[in-house]
DNA sequence: TGGCTTTACG
DNA sequence: CGTA
DNA sequence: GCCA
């Protein structure tokens, strides 16, 4: 294999407490290939004139397995390295479990032209209103972000999940033309262009979009002057609409998440917290939403009144910024405030982490895997018919059977 | 061929 | 219908 | 679009 591609494995295999050495010796156990046969080693290991009886030879697979399991896992003969004629017909590269939620995703992405493309073309999905299409793009998409390695072949997509005929065709494109001439005809087309700018307006979505572009509007302008009365978060959407679709660091929202260590004394803060902001002059816009959640047994009776119980401010926030500019010393901001009671606070932290994907791939797995229900305020096992309580997230992946993913690992 | 996260509020 |  |  290739220096970069065997520093990283070896890192990799350092830091699961292997020991991994840079060259042969008589210290060493097993040895791990890729893409050679079984000759081909034992040609080699001849050639280091050391005594390799007793060495295994094994292919990258059991190193995966074994990196996935923090220890070395029982050999089987799809371990071993195999000769010419049978080597090719199976052999996988990396094992990707199919759940996002399965597997680390770092901000680290050895495949962004792949997986901007398969983005693009979730992104029209949605603005067309097929979602399920659009989740297909995204998980592809997801899959390719967790590849450790940059994709030159789509042999190396064997035995991926998630990637079926039609993203392995855009793949396919890029390697051969550098770019996928779907994704470069949707992006240039005017449908996509206009949704995409209409959209960006908070408090319009994909329908409302859809149905301005029927109607011939194509810009900001002809949306102002095409006498629209357009509702408060649109207005407060479109006039901060600069602000808000800055690029993806500056123009990211910001989330707190606000509880209090007494169960209950949470009641009431999130007016406290909204007059004091207002009284400061930081909202351009807000819009506070009340809680009704209940839990339907074994969960602690709900007060009668919820007269105080606000669960969630979306807002807009004005921040000051002094050295900006002369005239404007200011940028407008999403923000959301959430108030949750401390009982439910490990699963707000959880439900507002992201990544969006992330969270869809949790929940999917509670359901579909272990017949649990996952929200932002609790876990329901539809088997035993309770709640299952939790004090931190890492409670939560351990109900859910998941190995912990700590939140910068989740960008998927 | 159905399902695709969740589940409220406004 | 839009938002998270 | 992908998969159980």
């Amino acid at each position: 294999m290739g220096a970069s591609r065997r520093a990283f494995l070896s890192q990799l295999g350092r830091k699961k407490g292997f020991q991994v050495e840079d060259s042969f010796s008589d210290c060493v156990t097993h040895v791990i290939s890729e893409n050679n046969s079984r000759d081909e080693v034992q040609q080699w290991l001849k050639s280091q004139h050391k005594d390799h009886m007793s060495v295994k030879l094994l292919d990258i697979s059991w190193f995966t397995e074994s990196m996935r399991a923090a220890c070395p896992v029982e050999i089987l003969d799809k371990h071993k390295l195999q000769d010419v004629q049978e080597q090719k017909e199976e052999s996988v590269e990396f094992l990707i479990p199919s759940y996002a939620c399965q597997r680390r995703t770092s901000l680290e992405n050895h495949n962004a032209s792949f997986t901007d493309a398969l983005s693009l073309l979730a992104e029209n999905a949605e603005l067309n209103n097929e979602e399920g299409r659009a989740v297909a793009f995204r998980r592809a998409a997801a899959v390719l972000k967790a590849f450790p390695v940059k994709v030159t072949s789509t042999a190396q997509l064997r035995g991926l999940p998630c990637l079926g005929e039609h993203s392995q065709r855009v793949i396919k494109d890029i390697i051969e033309n550098g770019v996928s001439s779907e994704a470069e005809s949707t992006m240039h087309s005017e449908r996509f262009k206009a949704l995409k700018l209409l959209t960006g307006i908070f408090g319009v979505g994909a329908k409302t979009a859809d149905r301005w572009f029927k109607e011939g509007i194509r810009s900001l302008t002809q949306l102002v002057n095409s006498g629209h009365e357009l509702k408060r978060d649109q207005q407060a959407g479109l006039e901060h609409y600069y602000d808000l679709n800055q690029g993806k660091i500056t123009g990211h929202d910001v989330d707190f998440l606000i509880t209090h260590p007494d169960e209950g004394k949470e009641v009431g803060l999130m007016p406290k917290v909204v007059s004091w902001l207002t009284a400061q002059g930081f909202l351009l816009y807000q819009k506070t939403t009340r809680n009704s959640y209940l839990e339907k047994e074994d969960g602690p009776a709900q007060p009668s009144s919820n007269m105080d119980r606000f669960e969630r401010c979306l807002s807009i926030f004005k921040l000051e910024k002094p050295e900006m500019k002369i005239d404007k010393k200011w940028r407008a901001v999403r923000v959301d405030l959430v108030v949750s009671p401390m009982s439910q606070f490990a699963f707000a932290v959880l439900g507002w982490t992201g990544s969006k994907l992330f969270e869809r791939e949790l929940r999917r797995w509670a359901g579909q895997v272990k017949s649990m229900s996952l929200s932002s305020h609790a876990l329901y096992d539809n088997k035993q018919c309770k709640y299952l309580r939790a004090t931190s997230e890492e409670e939560i992946f351990a109900h859910l059977g998941l190995e912990y993913i700590p939140p910068l690992e989740r960008n998927a």
